[in-house]
DNA sequence: CTATATACTTCGCGTTACGATGTATAACGT
DNA sequence: ACGTTATACATCGTAACGCGAAGTATATAG
């Protein structure tokens, strides 16, 4: 898919993912991978974002012998989704108008 | 609306504006506004962007004076639009991820 | 013993939306 | 007569963002 298209899409599809329950890193990678792909370098910059934005809180764990940072969503978060919705709204009226079809020919 | 979001959309949108019918800058502007605003800027870097890309065509006319850029959409272009409606299917996709609910709390 | 899976990090690049600013004419209000 | 708004397009600089590439390190599978 377009790359653009992802943009806006993204943030909201992570904290979509860890909505109901905590989850690190490279599970959201696999989690997302059939409806969306994205890179770690992605990611894990998408993830520093949200922090940085309080919509997720982070939780080190030592899980054999290598380190997990397990992801857990705020109110600011689940607020952000909401915030989607609402847009999502707008985001119909304009597929719409670019799907429209040419009145004089139908 | 979310700037990101509007990304990868703009560019369809614009195509959209002109499919029917050809038009111009100012114009395209106004046709948009209910359904998504752009600045000036965004619109006439866009034009180029698609006109390079061959996705319309552009005509010089003369009006009253001051000069006017008629856009017409190219077969390229009109694949591009067939394009995004194959895409819209995945973000339909990624929206039905997103707004899920919880299983275990339906 | 080598390759793959797990897990997170950093750097640099290219694309892109937009505000600010500029140029120039016509129409409208008072 | 004069100022403001509408018309119409152009350029520049900035900041955000997705991603490939490369790195570090351990465990497991073939």
């Amino acid at each position: 898919m377009d790359i653009q298209l992802k943009r806006g899409l993204l943030d909201v599809c992570v904290l979509a993912a860890i909505k109901n329950e905590e989850s690190y890193g490279y599970q959201i990678i696999k989690d997302m991978k059939p409806y969306l792909e994205l890179s770690e370098s992605t990611l894990y910059t998408i993830l520093k974002r949200l922090e940085a934005a309080d919509m997720l809180t982070v939780r080190n764990v030592e899980h054999k012998g290598r380190l997990r940072k397990y992801y857990r969503i705020t109110q600011q978060g689940l607020g952000r989704i909401e915030e989607f919705k609402e847009d999502w709204k707008e985001i119909l009226s304009i597929y719409n108008f670019i799907t429209r079809e040419d009145a004089r020919h139908e």
